[in-house]
DNA sequence: CGCGGGTTTGAGACGTGTCAACGCGTGTGG
DNA sequence: CCACACGCGTTGACACGTCTCAAACCCGCG
């Protein structure tokens, strides 16, 4: 049915359309990208993309749905390192050829394109700027986490959670998955919310309680809107530089 | 002098070992390796070597002494997100071609060597194995802040201190910078450790005393010595599997 | 000798965690 | 069609880890 119904339309695309909004490709290169991602495999919710010490002859893009990288402490409690939106990559082993170092798993329904490392090996040979593209992709990743890190070193749990929801509101919008009224679908628990930000779920919910009563962002039935993204940004200084690449 | 008092030094070696150790680099290779990396510059404490927000023409390898990678908080405080000891690369945006987007300073007296990027290029083109081992290194500080993270969302004063002791013993144990006795140099203050891991300078000291009167760890005079390495690994759960390639 | 950076100590404040319970909506089986 | 279980959000009371402030101490150095 793809390529039918919709011949302009590919699985890659939303991959392809990320990668070209960190490096401009060739069209050879777009073309050589589009067509090397697979067919998507669907995955339901807390299902594993990947599993940690496992080798992939794969890169795996999440093309729809939510997904997390996650850690487990010793006492069994969960630590989130990172959300995974639409366009990204699932796990960056593959660049340095070993096995992943952390398991990925679904939050939602989620569908997943892979692209075969031999191909792609291929691809990077022939458009160098893939490569670079790619890894300017994991560094823009890196910089999430070493973001995330900040926050859970030096801001409280006010900013914590303005601050992540501030990141999820642009990287959204950069899939373009932001409505045009600011809100955007946001498939979390504050449970899970809490796993990424090192806060209960009880302080979560008194945190976004404050955040509703400040006017700055609402939290209902998986639906964020921040009413007032600018002064939600001031509240916590958000600055999305170390989302893009420069 | 170089090369002469020492012909079968150079100044290079720290981080050739480095890269030997996370692969198998040909006899050319390490040649290459060994012959690129520049007469080295020296820093005294707390001079920069990295500016956020830079861009920078070549790779500068940490030979000797201690530095650190941070961030400011807007309230004018400062997350460190990584130390970093002899044999490392101080920053990694060479990799995606793009500026740094943390600054990274020294500790103490130190020297670096440099890499001129054009001159890396052409090595790794021919030795695309070195290529690999530099990222490698990337996914392993990767893997350190990520473990870092892990330490400030989940775990409490005592279990981040000892695991960063642990991490130190680890890594400074690959550079050869650990005594028989188990001591090795840590020339960081308290509040420097408190930066590192979210932690009040005075909590950091309370903290470290409780390693003291459990036997773990004495702290004195900028030397760490860890007398039960197991017992203190075994504290804090410390598994060095994220530091190394596998 | 006095100064300054770093470490140590004490006392009290505060943010966040824990525990326990309840409400609400949804799905499921009787 | 009702009864119940379950997941998730919400609320309250209390415990506790860590922060802050303030001062003393130690030691090397000018």
């Amino acid at each position: 049915m793809r390529g039918v119904l919709h011949p302009n339309l590919s699985p890659g695309d939303i991959w392809l359309r990320r990668l070209s909004d960190l490096m401009d490709l060739s069209d050879g290169a777009r073309a050589a990208v589009r067509e090397a991602v697979s067919a998507p495999r669907n995955y339901q919710p807390r299902e594993h993309i990947v599993r940690d010490g496992l080798e992939d002859n794969a890169v795996r893009v999440l093309l729809s749905g939510f997904a997390c990288r996650y850690k487990y402490l010793p006492d069994g409690s969960r630590q989130i390192t990172a959300f995974i939106v639409p366009g990204e990559i699932c796990d960056f082993a593959f660049l340095s050829d070993s096995s992943a170092s952390q398991s990925v798993v679904t939050l939602t329904q989620s569908s997943v394109g892979t692209v075969d490392l031999d191909r792609l090996a291929g691809i990077v040979e022939q458009f160098p700027d893939v490569m670079t593209a790619i890894l300017r992709c994991a560094a823009i990743e890196h910089g999430a986490s070493i973001e995330l890190l900040v926050s859970l070193g030096g801001r409280n749990a006010l900013h914590r959670v303005s601050h992540l929801l501030c990141e999820m509101h642009f990287r959204l919008s950069q899939s373009g998955l932001v409505r045009e009224d600011g809100s955007f679908d946001l498939p979390l628990t504050q449970a899970e919310l809490g796993e990424a930000l090192g806060l209960s779920t009880v302080h979560v919910n008194r945190t976004v309680q404050v955040l509703r009563r400040l006017g700055l962002a609402t939290w209902r039935d998986k639906v964020v809107t921040l009413p007032d993204p600018q002064g939600m940004q001031a509240l916590c200084s958000f600055d999305a530089g170390y989302l893009q690449s420069r």
